[in-house]
DNA sequence: TAAAACAATTATCATTTGACAACTAAATAA
DNA sequence: TTATTTAGTTGTCAAATGATAATTGTTTTA
């Protein structure tokens, strides 16, 4: 057993090591390829809502680690440069759903085509094994660490 | 070659889910563990220096994505806050190697401390082979991917 | 040796971001 | 029904961050 957390003590390691290098890849791999219309917060929100949508305003406010007050303001200027939209939604009436606006999802389809491209050059040289393995890799640590 | 590329494409897709959800995860394995001394760029400095220590400043601002003035600006903070400080070397004297001051070692273990016991949690009911794949699946992606 | 390139610093400014208090409206619990 | 909780908004303020210009000293290159 103490064996055990010995091991576990350098996953941890591991693992801080591989986030900060997740962070520094996917870091490069976006640079300037954000609208100059918006800011890097915002960036980070449209990016949420491009993969959830939709997705309300609390759940947005916690993903992202803002404070309700501040994700509702960015929401409300991404809104005002046409790039997400409420949804009307019969359940509850106090909740918000959001969506990106046809401009928005088009401004982001902008943005993740060039990322895509990058990210192609990254892989461009694999295998299909190799690629196989790189999918089935992300799959594991996805169930397991990173839901 | 097309399908090639089709598989490429949605591995992609893959991609851009996992590194969102690795984003995530470690912002919640690291929320409030930071000393209050420093502001979140100062803690991310701090952070990478721990894991490439001695490293140049040029090295800080290209890995951090920021430039070389504030990068020198928080790194005087840093120092001023006695958490980093800057070692003589004598090859070129322009370039300024800098390593966490043995206080800033000490803050920057409390906090991988807390990050540690929330991480074991995470996994503390896997097994050793789960433990073990998880292991590989990361090596694997940092190797091809992630560096 | 002179010119160019590199590593880092200082100073300044505008913008972004985060925190907080006070508020409305809708849903839920007592 | 009243009280409480939940979801979201508005306004304000200070701090953090990003961008840029100008400068110093050191190394390379021509």
């Amino acid at each position: 057993m103490e064996e055990q957390l010995e091991y576990k003590k350098r996953l941890f390691q591991k693992m801080i090591g591989f986030t900060s290098a997740v962070h520094q890849t996917s870091a490069t791999l976006t640079k300037g390829v954000k609208s100059d219309e918006i800011t890097p917060v915002q960036y980070s929100i449209l990016e949420h809502i491009m993969l959830h949508q939709p997705v309300t305003i609390s759940e947005i406010s916690e993903c992202q680690h803002m404070s309700m007050p501040n994700t509702s303001r960015e929401l409300r200027k991404l809104s005002e440069k046409g790039l997400c939209e409420k949804v009307e939604t019969s359940a509850d009436r106090r909740k918000q759903y959001i969506r990106l606006s046809p401009e928005g999802k088009r401004v982001m389809d902008v943005s993740f085509q060039l990322v895509e491209e990058r990210f192609l050059q990254l892989i461009q040289s694999m295998e299909a094994r190799e690629l196989e393995e790189l999918a089935q890799a992300i799959d594991l640590l996805q169930a397991k660490v990173f839901r």
